[in-house]
RNA sequence: GCGCGAGUGGCGGAACUGGCAGACGCAGCGGACUUAAAAUCCGCGGGCCCUUCGGUGGGCCGUACGGGUUCGACUCCCGUCUCGCGCACCA
């Protein structure tokens, strides 16, 4: 077949992704030896429109998952829709149009361009989050959970905005008010339901050691989240009262420093240990807290403020008496919501201190040697003194002994404390998974909660005249629909009413990537003969803004997922990579409010989706940002042309040129070209690294560039078999191209269905080998030498050299350093 | 404040396990082709200095900064600065 002489895009990459999906060439489950790759991308919220970064984050796994089709590998490459969630709601409350029907356009617009790109995506694999077929599987989750005690309803401290009368999340709160209706938001006790993911934190955490194909960054972003502390809790009485505060503190060796003691403002005993004096303070104090949102009064440089409560409290070690504050510092839900001040050995304790003239006590001296003379508080681990007992001990010691001695008394223990709290999943939004629950007043008058039957699920959305229950305002959507709120309870057949709440959408992101393995199946949300198969995910590709959120649920429910006998693994992901920001041209983050976003439909219309491939994967490594630079994407543009030109070029010539005798001068030149590419290309996949295989295919372009005409028999089979390799090199990155190339020069098939060949070991070595030539480390000349020459012959080439004879003048050499095939370093 | 990551030409980046810093590309410069321009092809390309009429030849400096280890450091160690991200009155 003829190429034509001028590369055009938009008609051939039609064609190839018209065949590979007619010919199934990227269905799972193909046979295969060398076993499998999963490989997967974050699914998308369905947005109208793509952006960059969804580009760039696909390819990213299409490169990979394309070099594992032509190695031989069962691939599952798969695409879905996060399909629930606010933004499809929000739009429903501006424009009135239904969830469901703007989610189903959006989907449909968004597939259509993410097939432009010509990703190797399975589509029969395809979930969407939204379809009671999928979703009906959370509520089977929620059950099981709730059978095991790891879904519970609690109360909690939630962002309540007085205008619209809803919960709305952090993200809405700006500046203590409402983004959308600009009403003041408040904290507000209310019930929700709550996954017990806590109960794995220590399980969480030990495991980050074994995920060593994380980034450092993501592994590291979650210790901190989980936030285990480890400390010891601690008695104090409370002076004439039968009560105690109990306080968590990780420096129980500086306790004989302990002077005063801190409650936080809703700590439970505060009421009852207030003195008469200090009562109206104490009560002021406490309800300006409590007006305060959780936002505000942890803001950035908020003071630490607090009132004397009047009462005392009595230091378990010393018997010592020392008052007792409240203060806006102090969180109820950290530890134990109290905690015992120590000025001397803790910055936070010592500015309290300071503002309050509360006594500050050494008892920590950095070594033996005495006292430490800087200023404010000294805040690490030393030698104790004034400590009784203690006194002499270093602090690691003295923790460890003390802890054993409260345990002893009685009066404490140590204990492990966590920042992680539960995952509180209760949305009050009609866009997500009905949670399957009724409340019937006979059978539970504590409204505890029915749990659905299982043959009754899936509990379905109902259908809903978007304008009247979509208003944004007022109790929640569900709540309005009475015909489908009223229900009957499943224990006594009497009327009831359904949760009205749904589950946030990180639920349904939590075990998709096992649903793609068996999307039909019908008897359990994972077919575990399919998870046994394909699980883990060896590739998982994603920004690093899901580091705490969806990477640790999702790791949590693998774990419940085990448990259930749904899958063997207990991480879903071996290898992770978190894909950096594609910035505008200016530098600053694609945004319209800047003008400044380039749509990746707008250039796969004008320069094809193989040069918008090639550029975002050359920019730069996977993890980085980069910026937008239109220029540079015409480089690649330009690159392709070029490639383009060079195998027209020799078209007639070369392609199918066959030579059986020995290849020598040029035309074993262009073979060694050619196979030190796939070399490098192949290496340089396997390390993530695409930008540098792509630089490794330019090299060789350019290579083959210099040979120009071909005209011997092996000159032209030489050449036919570059372009060839050319071609397959260039499929992960540039696959429609590649194919048409490879087509032209004979290929019968996709090239995606052919195999990845081996590069021949005596073409990719040089039979002589630049040396660089050191003397004291500096360069001094680079001298060539046959490759297999030892020590011995290329020092003597060394030493022959003139400009080496000039730079060793006559010295004697004390050593001779050796690098083979590198470079000699003679030391005099 | 704690934790993690990054810092290399005019720009994006490369350098695998400590071994010739700057691959590849962008922008730039020079040449060929052209009546001319564009496109294309070929070549040059860190800084400073010396040398040569000139092509050339040579020296010193150079991977954020200051030390260290080593025959040899972008790479390893100690300290500092800057930027990004995460956590944060977390006891």
């Amino acid at each position: 077949m003829a190429m034509h002489e001028k590369y055009e895009p938009r008609a051939l990459e039609k064609k190839w992704q018209d065949a590979w999906e007619a010919r199934g060439t990227f269905r799972k489950g193909r046979p295969a030896p060398k076993g499998k790759k999963y490989v997967l991308e974050m699914l998308p919220y369905p947005s109208g429109k793509m952006h960059m970064g969804h580009v760039r984050n696909y390819l990213l796994g299409d490169v990979y998952a394309r070099y594992f089709w032509m190695k031989g590998f069962d691939v599952v490459h798969p695409m879905g829709w996060d399909a629930f969630g606010l933004p499809a709601e929000n739009a429903a409350i501006k424009d009135g149009v239904h969830p469901a029907t703007r989610t189903r356009e959006n989907i449909a617009s968004f597939k259509a361009e993410i097939r432009t790109l010509g990703y190797s995506y399975d589509w029969a694999l395809e979930v969407n989050t939204s379809e009671p077929s999928y979703y009906r599987w959370n509520q089977w989750f929620f059950l099981k959970m709730l059978e095991k005690g790891l879904v519970y309803r609690r109360f909690s401290r939630v962002n309540w905005c007085t205008g619209c009368l809803t919960v709305i999340a952090n993200e809405q709160v700006k500046d203590g008010v409402c983004e959308r209706c600009e009403a003041k938001v408040m904290d507000k006790e209310m019930p929700e339901w709550a996954f017990r993911i806590t109960n794995y934190s220590q399980v969480l955490l030990d495991a980050l050691d074994g995920l060593t194909e994380w980034p450092d960054r993501i592994t590291s972003a979650q210790r901190n989240w989980i936030g285990r502390s480890e400390g010891v809790e601690a008695d104090f009485a409370l002076e004439g009262s039968t009560e105690k505060v109990r306080v968590f503190t990780t420096r129980v060796d500086t306790i004989f420093g302990c002077t005063y003691v801190v409650l936080a403002p809703d700590h439970r005993v505060v009421a009852s240990i207030t003195s008469k004096a200090q009562q109206p303070a104490v009560d002021a104090f406490v309800a300006k807290m409590a007006a305060q949102s959780k936002t505000e009064r942890t803001e950035e440089g908020a003071e630490k403020e607090g009132v004397f409560t009047g009462a005392y409290a009595v230091n378990p070690f010393t018997g010592a008496k020392v008052p007792v504050w409240v203060a806006n510092f102090v969180l109820s839900d950290y530890g134990t919501g109290a905690v015992m001040s120590v000025p001397a050995h803790d910055a936070r304790d010592f500015d309290f201190a300071k503002k309050y003239a509360l006594p500050v006590k050494t008892v920590i001296h950095p070594s033996t040697k005495g006292p430490w003379d800087g200023e404010g508080a000294y805040t690490d681990d030393g030698v104790l003194v004034d400590s009784g007992a203690y006194s002499g001990k270093p602090s690691a010691d003295a923790r460890k002994d003390m802890g054993a001695w409260l345990v002893q008394q009685g009066l404490g223990k140590p204990t492990t404390t966590w920042r992680q709290k539960d995952w509180g999943f209760s949305r009050q939004r009609y866009w997500g998974t009905p949670i399957p629950i009724v409340y019937c007043e006979k059978c539970d008058p504590d409204r505890k909660g029915i749990p659905v039957p299982y043959q009754q699920l899936p509990v379905t959305l109902p259908d809903i005249e978007t304008d009247k229950v979509l208003t944004g305002k007022g109790e929640p959507p569900l709540a309005k629909v009475a015909s489908w709120v009223n229900t009957t309870c499943p224990r006594c057949q009497g009327p009831a009413r359904r949760e009205v709440e749904t589950m946030d959408t990180f639920v349904d992101s939590c075990w998709y990537f096992a649903r793609y393995l068996s999307p039909a199946f019908e008897a359990a949300p994972v077919d575990a003969a399919a998870a046994k198969q394909y699980l883990p995910v060896d590739l998982y590709v994603g920004g690093p803004e899901h580091a705490t959120m969806h990477l640790l649920y999702f790791r949590f429910w693998t774990r419940v997922m085990k448990e259930l006998g749904l899958s063997p693994v207990d991480e879903p992901v071996t290898r992770l990579i978190t894909q950096g920001i594609v910035n505008g041209p200016d530098g600053r983050k694609m945004s319209k409010r800047w003008g400044n976003v380039v749509a990746p439909s707008s250039i796969v219309d004008k320069y094809g989706a193989d040069t918008a491939r090639g550029y975002v994967l050359f920019a730069g490594p996977p993890e980085r940002d980069f910026d937008w630079s239109d220029k540079a994407m015409e480089g690649v543009f330009r690159f392709l042309h070029r490639v383009w030109t060079l195998a027209a070029t020799h078209e007639a010539a070369c392609a199918g040129a066959r030579h059986d005798g020995p290849y020598e001068g040029k035309a074993l030149e262009i073979r060694k070209t050619a196979h030190k590419a796939l070399k490098r290309v192949t290496e340089a996949i396997e390390r993530l690294s695409f930008n540098t295989a792509i630089a490794g295919i330019m090299e060789c372009v350019n290579a083959l560039y210099l040979a120009k005409e071909v005209s011997t028999p092996a000159e032209k089979a030489a050449m036919n078999e570059a372009v060839r390799l050319l071609a397959v090199v260039l499929v992960p990155f540039m696959p429609h191209f590649a194919n048409e190339l490879a087509q032209a020069y004979g290929a019968k098939e996709p090239l995606e269905e052919s195999s990845w060949p081996a590069f021949e070991p005596t073409l990719v070595v040089d039979d002589v080998i630049p040396y660089a030539v050191q003397v004291l480390g500096k360069l001094r000349a680079e001298i060539m030498v046959p490759a297999g020459a030892g020590e011995a012959e290329v020092r003597a080439a060394a030493e022959a050299d003139p400009k080496i004879v000039a730079a060793l003048g006559g010295k004697p050499v004390k050593k001779f350093v050796f690098v083979p095939k590198r470079l000699v370093n003679f030391v005099v």
